[in-house]
DNA sequence: GATGAATGAGGATTCATTCAT
DNA sequence: TATGAATGAATCCTCATTCAT
């Protein structure tokens, strides 16, 4: 009757530990989120968790690592691959992926890798190599393409895609500070792409 | 022969324990910031550190204020009282103002917001009410004082003051985590004030 | 393809274990010795090895057992049956066989012994029972017989017949603290031979 | 009324807790001592303890260390400064040293060395310049200044100080494993002597 | 005021042992 | 039999805080 004391399922447990870790580490921190408290929460022994990885830190840059490649990816591939004008996909698809990154998980390892990732060099790496410096040169590519193809004026936002996502980030750090002052994020970012649309439009 | 031991005045001493509190707390973050280091780059004792701020919660809170309510004042004061017009207010004493943020402590207070804010929603509030919501309320009236002048158009930007920082706030996130990384953020900011101001003017 | 992994007898598996177990006792001592290491060792599984020992203690007091027994049976037959003169004997089969225990197995138990000892009153106790005990009583009655055969005096060396065998320990204790610093641990055996048989030869 | 919380005595503490320390390290074993019981012993809460002695390693050595280093000293002047003929200070003052050994701290050293030197080689080493080969040294000399004066041969023995210690050593092991089994451990080592004087007098 | 020795609760990690498969 | 995933008590160590001096 009582639930069995064991339940083997080497498969998930990697899997089920990582997402407990992350809800946990979102909460507190990497400092104040306990070991102890991330088994519970993935209905495990401390020593199961230990088995799968080999400490506090190791899990936390598995988590940290699991939540950011992917979503990068779709984008990624959705602008090489798009059919659209240039100032097409970026008032589509663009702005809708810049508009649902405040609030996704990737806002939540911003905020780790802002904390810790001081005395995690590595990681912080890693994430510059497989997130922010793909993701800029994918925009940059953008960019120059609409200019070859004469939609956009060759200026300075040519050479600093850090413009367009600027408003993104203000807008993850806003939530994460400030949840509870209003700001219109959305309408935040759209405006940013209206102005840059308007500066380099030939 | 001794070092004159009693010669510093006593009124520094929460001055000196604070500063060396940011030192540490800018290094280490909070969590694994200790009280004796603290300590003893003030050069007093544990105990006497205790005296001053009741716990380490409290040395944190009192170190966040007294760097941040500084230096927002002389921005604010230079708004109100210029006789620039809009156009050259921005493009001279904000943007300068703006491009000497990311390397200066409230960069660093940032970053222990981001990181610790959660567990200290009355110092979010502090800093908010402080810092944000009077920066904001000042580029605003700002925008709208040109707006009646007839230097600028009144458009979405009018509302959202975060457009005129958001470069500055990737600027510094950029700094915190890569700080070996490219990125000329001078350009950047100088650029989206370009791109504003070509955007709103009339 | 894969090994022939059922090809082994299950009855060789205790074996197995237990020289596996002394392997890793006599790398680690008993309490940094551990059963994970055993078993891989072992090449069984950790849950197997629990089906032949009970506790590690078990497992160590059988490793201890099995190593101590087999090499004490030869002497004391040898001292038994031989035809040798007492000083014959000394000189040879019973120097040969001290001078081969600082480098043999039986030096490892010891070390074993000496640090566990204490908290395996039991082991201590089959180890006095039927190593010691024995070997030194095979060693008295060899000194009386040589007594009674007229080629020894009666000394105190008849009731002491741990003085033949200080050598060996010291000798023992040398090379298992001492590994790289010289000593002739042989010299040393047969010098105190020598200086007994001169002591009390008729 | 009650025993007051804090009790400064920052001179005693070490002195204290390392006393602590070898009782248990004495009772357990380096292994299966435990902290906790060191400072309980020592009347001193954990934390004390780290503060004087940054690991259970460190506190280990400090120990092994303290214990080791006293008593030989005594010896070795009596050697050097001794007006007795060699044969008058083997048969008393050496002797007297050698029997009260088995039954002195140095013993638990000296199990302890045997049963963790594996894992401390500087201790080892530490004790091997400090003692063993003092003594050793000391020995040799003073069987060499027999010799000189021509109280003793130059036998194998003045090479082999080691020959003196042996019942010694055994003596040591055999009270740390056999409590209980009688052993006149004084007239072993008294045979031995008037063995070896035996063999080298002149 | 000023010191820093002393405290002890709390946390990461280990590992002998169990048991569902 | 045989496995090895799973458990959790036990242990070393840290560090904010206290308080006798």
């Amino acid at each position: 009757m009582t639930a069995p004391r064991y339940q083997r399922r080497k498969e998930d447990r990697p899997r089920e530990i990582s997402e407990a870790a992350f809800e946990v580490f979102a909460e507190k921190g990497y400092a104040a989120a306990r070991v102890d408290e991330v088994a519970k929460r993935a209905g495990v022994s401390k020593g199961l968790l230990y088995l799968y990885f080999d400490t506090k830190e190791e899990l936390f840059k598995a988590v940290i690592k699991r939540v950011v490649t992917r979503r990068i990816d779709a984008l990624l591939l959705a602008l090489e691959e798009t059919d659209l004008s240039s100032e097409e996909f970026v008032r589509g698809p663009l702005l809708e992926f810049m508009k649902q990154i405040p609030g996704s998980p990737v806002a939540v390892v911003i905020r780790l890798l802002i904390a810790e990732g001081h005395r995690h060099p590595d990681l912080v790496s890693y994430y510059w190599e497989n997130v922010v410096s793909r993701g800029l040169a994918a925009i940059s590519r953008f960019i120059e393409r609409g200019v070859e193809r004469g939609e956009f004026r060759d200026t300075a936002v040519t050479g600093l895609p850090q413009l367009v996502l600027s408003p993104m980030m203000l807008s993850m750090i806003w939530r994460i500070l400030f949840t509870t002052r209003e700001l219109d994020t959305d309408r935040l970012m759209e405006t940013q792409i209206e102005m840059i649309l308007a500066y380099i439009k030939a």
